[in-house]
DNA sequence: GTCTATACGGAGATAGAC
DNA sequence: GTCTATCTCCGTATAGAC
């Protein structure tokens, strides 16, 4: 049943033994633990998931678990932290051209259309259901994952809203508020439906009007007249 | 230690004994351990919450709470569901005067932080956390929070934005939608903070602030020129 | 570093007296 | 209905050989 070990020298077609490196062998197990954590925590969240399971999953023994992490609590953070990052670089939609775009409301529809469907990929809306249900016993996880998409994502937005009332296009005075209530009226939305109704499938095309409508939603009140 | 077990019948300063009616001491017990239960799934979560904890917690005996309840998940849904229920029976704001509301401005001002104020409070933000979190496990209990908050706010709003759209004072084509981006610009935004920062106190003058500038967004959008 | 085997406690649930 | 005492299993974590 369980995933079987597999040996760390095996013979090539010409019967050279081919050795890995030692080093890429313990690392290549550590990352079995890590894709086994994540599944397990994601399955089951923190309290109810199994360091057996997640041993079993991974194919190697409890013990190296252990010498690798220390206990749960540091593998939990280690690999929902670690997912965290690697989830929100690799993905990094980018609000850079915005300020430049030739047309405002085609170039914020289009962003805040591709920030929604990245975040309502069952995955992330898996894990932001993890890290809300344990944010009091791992506070650091909630700071992480609402700096990560300020940083990635409100940040640059404020800058490029700053940037398009300086030069007239738009009349905003606190740039802040507005790009919260901007993501609030078109991310916001869908995201509610979908964190309480997880089995739902998202509706292209419903998000696309929920995304377009809220963008004029914004552009009614701060647009310069 | 433990919270003792006091005797069902005590005597008055007369010595006349006081015979508490024998089922309303049966419905205190099973309130102690609704009680009780709560606290310890709020403050520890469905998995890590501990049914010996919830019987010493209650007072009564663990024999006790199964003959009531039958399962730690029968017990968790009967005491989350119940509080969801209760707790929004008791809140209810009401959006039933806005459509005859002589400022349909302040009405929405102060109905919006009327029911930001409600859903920021610890308790509340506590409670959703604890669904979002259970949601994979326990579907029906996001099912009945959704619906919950959507009949006592979301549906009589919808039904006032149609009046006020049916009398001229807004023009609103799609009230369903408007209606979610108008919660989603007030109370959303406080609401996501707070979501991923527990710790956080609710600062009211920044909460009036957001919440009117929301409003603003909306009317902005909808009102009628 | 990695394994097998095990320590040790606490979990949910129940039996049987009253 | 309520209690005390207990069953059984699974949890995290570690010892010690290799």
């Amino acid at each position: 049943m369980g995933a079987q070990t597999l040996p760390d020298d095996v013979l090539d077609a010409y019967g050279i033994p081919v050795l890995p490196d030692p080093a890429s062998a313990t690392a290549r197990k550590r990352q079995a633990i890590i894709d086994a954590a994540l599944a397990e925590f994601l399955a089951e969240g923190y309290a109810a998931a199994s360091m057996d399971a997640i041993t079993q999953r991974s194919g190697v023994s409890k013990a190296t678990v252990y010498k690798h992490f220390g206990s749960k609590e540091r593998l939990f953070l280690a690999v929902i932290g670690g997912v965290l990052v690697r989830t929100y670089a690799g993905v990094a939609p980018g609000a850079s051209g915005l300020a430049e775009a030739p047309e405002p409301r085609a170039a914020l529809v289009r962003l805040a259309g591709d920030w929604a469907r990245t975040l309502l990929r069952p995955d992330i809306m898996a894990l932001r259901r993890l890290v809300i249900g344990e944010i009091d016993r791992f506070p650091q996880l909630g700071q992480l994952w609402y700096r990560l998409t300020y940083d990635m994502y409100n940040g640059p937005l404020i800058e490029a809203v700053t940037a398009l009332d300086a030069r007239g296009t738009l009349d905003v005075p606190d740039p802040e508020l507005a790009v919260q209530q901007l993501v609030a009226a078109t991310v916001g939305v869908p995201q509610l439906v979908h964190t309480f109704a997880p089995a739902t499938e998202v509706d292209e095309e419903a998000l696309d009007r929920q995304v377009a409508s809220g963008v004029d939603l914004f552009l009614a009140r701060y647009a310069r007249a």
